[in-house]
DNA sequence: TTGCCATATTCCATTACTGGAATATGATGT
DNA sequence: ACATCATATTCCAGTAATGGAATATGGCAA
């Protein structure tokens, strides 16, 4: 087996850091052109029109037809999956019980370094 | 330029579902032996010792040795960066503000198919 | 029609993953 | 030393991603 196709699952599409990049473009504002995204981008216009394309796949953003423009924007409920499953995993770093139960995991490697 | 390693972060390396898998199961009790893990997931030893070494490297998980056997365990932490990056587009599909956007844009869906 | 602009698509080189099979490593007991 | 158990590593086949370059597509204006 090979590894999973970056339009399977929404987590694939989003591990891609230019993927995320533009989730983060387009959330921050209004729907943008393919034009707009290229100059915030760093990055060539086949290369950005290849992303936005398995994005689209996924379900993250949508087009829209604007003459020979195309707007995309962001699908922010495509994301609710992974937020979902990250979500509960909070707790786990956050409670006071786990803060204490951290500090003392790091004071007792502490002291088996000075031995 | 070719795909991320599945090394490089954490986003790349929990877009596996068996590394998910892996996570969740560490999550839900105490730390597990390779042994048990393999049990519980349908995938044979030498695949989940793999998996097991992708998460180690990125720091998802930590082993223990204990004889002959290896005690992995979970270290939540790791998973902060990923909820770091979603949790801020939570309220893009739960605030009062955006159901009342969405149901707009659904109405207009079906507006438009009607025609 | 001709040409230009915005975007998409194709082709390519390079790189890496996943799982299975086989094998290596290392701890333990006899 | 030897056999055995738990785990890691290596090798392999099949598959696919990324970005650049070149090119195709489709809208629009003169």
């Amino acid at each position: 087996m090979a590894r999973a196709t970056t339009t399977s699952d929404v987590f694939n599409a989003v591990a891609e850091p230019k993927r995320r990049e533009i989730v983060v473009l387009l959330a921050a504002g209004r729907p943008q052109t393919v034009g707009e995204l290229v100059v915030s981008m760093d990055l060539a216009q086949p290369a950005v029109s290849k992303h936005l394309a398995v994005l689209r796949s996924v379900g993250i953003v949508n087009v829209e037809k604007r003459g020979k423009e195309r707007l995309y924007s962001l699908n922010p409920q495509s994301l609710k999956p992974l937020h979902d499953w990250v979500h509960p995993f909070e707790r786990l770093w956050t409670s006071q019980l786990d803060r204490i139960k951290r500090s003392a995991e790091k004071l007792a490697a502490k002291r088996a370094a000075n031995n």
